[in-house]
DNA sequence: GTTGATTTTGAGCGATTGCTCAAGTTAAAA
DNA sequence: TTTTAACTTGAGCAATCGCTCAAAATCAAC
């Protein structure tokens, strides 16, 4: 052995990821992210390979993070529902002036990669239909449950939430609509609940 | 007087438009907008000033060319709900192949420009304001027609259109769930009608 | 045909981009 | 203490970026 790797591979590529989430990838220069994660490019490059690597790694890492944060609202609330109201609740209004966007990273990285063969296109494809998955999972539960009746699929349920969720990120990804955001969140759980 | 002009502004315009609609602001350069309007630089900058006034003109044509989408599908209609039907179906199903994007260009603009203070932000943020004006007289017509009833102003109307459209939007600016668009846009129209 | 205001052209500038690699630093093993 | 493999450093490369401007081309007016 000999010298050891000085840098937390998990905390530089949080910081790495928070500064893709707010520029996006294209106007994220590579001296930005040295900046951001103070490393040279020599030790940036020798651990991620490239620019794109990175990216790849900020990306994956978004969203365990993501599904870490809504499995801890889900332990502290009494049924799926409620966890993922509070789950909403915060992500559009508590977090709205810390976080780095009010968008969704997965929703800016498949909007941003327009070319149908690029990796990076493929990889924001991949993790949005990872989280389906899993929110599919949630919706089954909340299902048997007997939080939701049957009349759909726990899949378009998932769907459903998917197309509020970011419907409504969208919508308050601008200033002075805050006091907006909880009826709209009640009218879409409301909604949910009647499908 | 002396040497004409030889490129239509409109067209220009236009072309500019789809490509930056296609691979978004910063990860189109000028060389490629030289090719597609097929201008050469001195030409370009004499014209639009920058590759920034460019792309201002660009997203002012864009949300001309919707109104003026929507206006066309109405006056085929026998009711505006009808008309924003047909309309809605046209863009997420029968341009799915054609368009530079699944994603309305004024929603990948105001999720690219991060800068709170940048002229393009603003833009993007005027531009949306703009059309929301003017889906809520469309709904205010709608409400008068008797084709919705008033337990919603037209405003709240359009903010649940426009959550639902861009919702729908970005979750099918994917592959393969073509046949899903359909029965969630009938859907999307139903909650509008049971609001 | 000549003039002259106007537009088009494209070589190329300075800045910035993603990235490389030789040299320096570090610390476990001998 | 010496060795040596692993890691860090940062000057700087080749490519590309947005953009400029002197020269060439154009065409209405005379």
């Amino acid at each position: 052995m000999a010298n050891k790797i000085k840098f937390e591979r998990e905390s530089v590529v949080r910081l790495a990821s928070q500064l893709f989430w707010q520029k996006g990838f294209h106007a994220t220069s590579t001296r930005d992210l040295q900046e951001a994660i103070n490393m040279r490019p020599g030790s940036i490059y020798s651990a991620f390979g490239s620019k794109e690597g990175l990216y790849n790694e900020s990306l994956k890492d978004y969203t365990l993070q993501i599904k870490a944060q809504i499995e801890s609202f889900l332990s502290n609330a009494d049924s799926v529902l409620e966890g993922l109201h509070a789950f909403v609740e915060h992500v559009i209004i508590e977090t709205k002036d810390c976080s780095p966007s009010a968008i969704c990273m997965l929703v800016k990285a498949n909007s941003e990669f327009a070319e149908k063969d690029a990796n990076l296109y493929e990889l924001s494809l991949n993790q949005a239909a990872e989280f389906e998955v899993y929110l599919t999972q949630l919706f089954e539960q909340a299902i048997n449950n007997g939080e939701l009746n049957s009349s759909l699929t726990a899949l378009e349920y998932a769907r459903f939430f998917q197309v509020q969720f970011t419907g409504l990120r969208g919508y308050f990804n601008r200033p002075d609509v805050t006091q907006l955001a909880q009826p709209m969140i009640e009218q879409m759980f409301l909604l949910i609940k009647k499908l």
